[in-house]
DNA sequence: TCGATCTTTCACGTGCACGTCAATGTCCGG
DNA sequence: CCGGACATTGACGTGCACGTGAAAGATCGA
């Protein structure tokens, strides 16, 4: 199962994530994960970091409902972070790569804000529902009331 | 367009709500809404509590990806609670209105463990980007070292 | 080497949340 | 009372995110 060092086939890789092979599959065919590489027969060969990105993936997908799309420009974005600080050191021209940080940070904004944004609906749904539990509380002392009102004992 | 006191009917509720009509016809089919009053001709009426109702359902569907199914439960609870609230004082039964009660508060508290898993899991997302952020800005200013560097005036 | 158990790639099916006609009916200003 | 805008109820279509076989090949333990 474990084919040393923490490389797991599909199976696994399903398994530990809590998601469907078919999904895995799904996701390798929309670009959301590197095609992950490969034994001599063709299996699927899936690394720790691998794993991380799916469990990132369920869980924006699952508790935040974005879409695979949302999720595919916010990974996306990360990866060419990842990839330009690779290339920092080697002297390039520095005017584009200045211009594509700057798109970064721009993006990485716009995603701070939508969560932002969330978390402040969240925060509305909660004092919201904060509230119908005080009015249910409120209802059952009522009802406790009338109880000893009427079975006094 | 507003019928005196202000109920509309389906163009201007979906305008708006900024949904389409076509929705807000699914939405009653799914018992969302409750089938809204109507004039002489069959034309569907919305108050502005049903418009209020809409948006609710909007943002919690757009902005924090709860299903149509979750949110029908959300507003059967609440629906719920107004009701009882109205029966409490025709005196009747107390036993099985405590069970109800409870069991109003019982969902109460799932949606409240969700709307918290949520946020938690927003926070982390937030920390994560921000993260991204201080990383880009840091890149940003290797590349602004190397100007001074090789362009210095 | 053989068999049981994975895994592979099609390819069609499904549930949700609507979109999009089409045919018909209603409302209202002139 | 009539024309144009708006509404009604079907009913089929669509995009997303997978589900579900089927047929074939790969892997591994006995």
């Amino acid at each position: 199962m474990e084919r040393a060092s923490g490389y797991v086939q599909i199976g696994e890789a399903a398994a530990r994530a809590g998601v469907t092979q078919r999904t895995l599959r799904y996701y390798e065919e929309l670009k959301l994960l590197s095609p992950a590489s490969r034994m001599e027969g063709g299996f699927r060969l899936y690394s720790p970091d691998d794993l991380e990105r799916i469990i990132y993936i369920k869980n924006l997908r699952d508790t935040l409902g974005f879409s695979l799309a949302e999720i595919k420009e916010m990974i996306e974005a990360e990866d060419a972070r990842n990839q330009l600080k690779h290339e920092l050191h080697q002297t390039d021209s520095l005017e584009p790569r200045r211009a594509r940080l700057q798109q970064l940070r721009e993006v990485a904004l716009r995603q701070m804000r939508i969560v932002n944004e969330k978390r402040q609906r969240l925060k509305e749904m909660r004092a919201h529902i904060q509230d119908r539990i005080d009015r249910v509380d409120a209802l059952l002392r009522e009802v406790a009331d009338r109880e000893v009102d009427t079975i006094p004992r």
